[in-house]
DNA sequence: ATAATATTTGCAACCGTGTTGCATGAATGA
DNA sequence: TCATTCATGCAACACGGTTGCAAATATTAT
């Protein structure tokens, strides 16, 4: 699927700014911010647009959204099969402690959480920190 | 140990602000953003002597910080034998998706990491998502 | 108790991320 | 091509986080 299918099959008009942008996200390897976004394609748009087409990407499920330790929100392209719903407990994250960059990691099985009587728990998310491969 | 002890014992000296918001955080059953001991305890201190009073807290080993979905800290305190080193991963937190409170949640086994070759875990960070007993 | 020292506090000011409103310009469908 | 709907840029603001510096306070030594 191109990007510009991927695009309109989630209602989102085709613009230069939006291919540029789910470009990169698809290219890159690891969960941008989006001064990473206006870092790697500078120019390209204003900071509230850069804003505002990420947070369509997300609304629209085409990207997920991960909060890093420093609070600010990095995006990562979702696997075709996500929907702005349920995307999220589909993967964890890995978070590089050399280098902060974030990565999905699959295949993960959840564990049985334990939790205090009355309390429900209806998702469990899982950051892995460690070292990637390029930083060893 | 008193909450004056407990100053002590880290090296921070005691005064006024640091044993209220000590004693608040100790109180309280979930873990507090700045805002909320702001509210809480009304014109006790000016703004930056909080946040450099709860930096404070978390160098020491006195509380522990976490990452609120809104990206905002929250800090709640640590159990007596925490040092600021390891009492991350002791312990996983429980957020309500109702009231937003965070919790903290003992007795969790962590699950067996699968990454990547060349990627190496230090640590597993979970939280659990769900309804606390207050909100059902 | 007092003076000397080290730490804590408040103030002003700044940065980055996140966010809204509004006017303008561009993409789509008829 | 025209009308409509949506995307974009700009200005402006909210909020959490953060630093530097001078004044106030806690500790230590005299």
């Amino acid at each position: 699927m191109t990007i510009e299918e991927r695009l309109r099959s989630r209602g989102l008009r085709v613009t230069d700014i939006r291919r540029d942008v789910l470009h990169l996200l698809q290219e890159s390897d690891r969960a941008l911010s989006q001064a990473d976004v206006e870092r790697a394609l500078p120019d390209l748009a204003d900071r509230v647009t850069l804003f505002r087409v990420l947070h369509n990407f997300e609304e629209a499920g085409l990207v997920h959204r991960v909060i890093d330790p420093q609070g600010t929100s990095r995006y990562a392209t979702c696997a075709p099969t996500c929907s702005a719903d349920h995307h999220h407990d589909m993967h964890a994250h890995f978070r590089c402690t050399a280098c902060d960059g974030v990565f999905c990691v699959t295949g993960l099985e959840q564990p049985a959480a334990v939790v205090p009587k009355g309390f429900t728990v209806h998702e469990v998310r899982i950051e892995l920190v460690g070292r990637c491969a390029t930083c060893g």
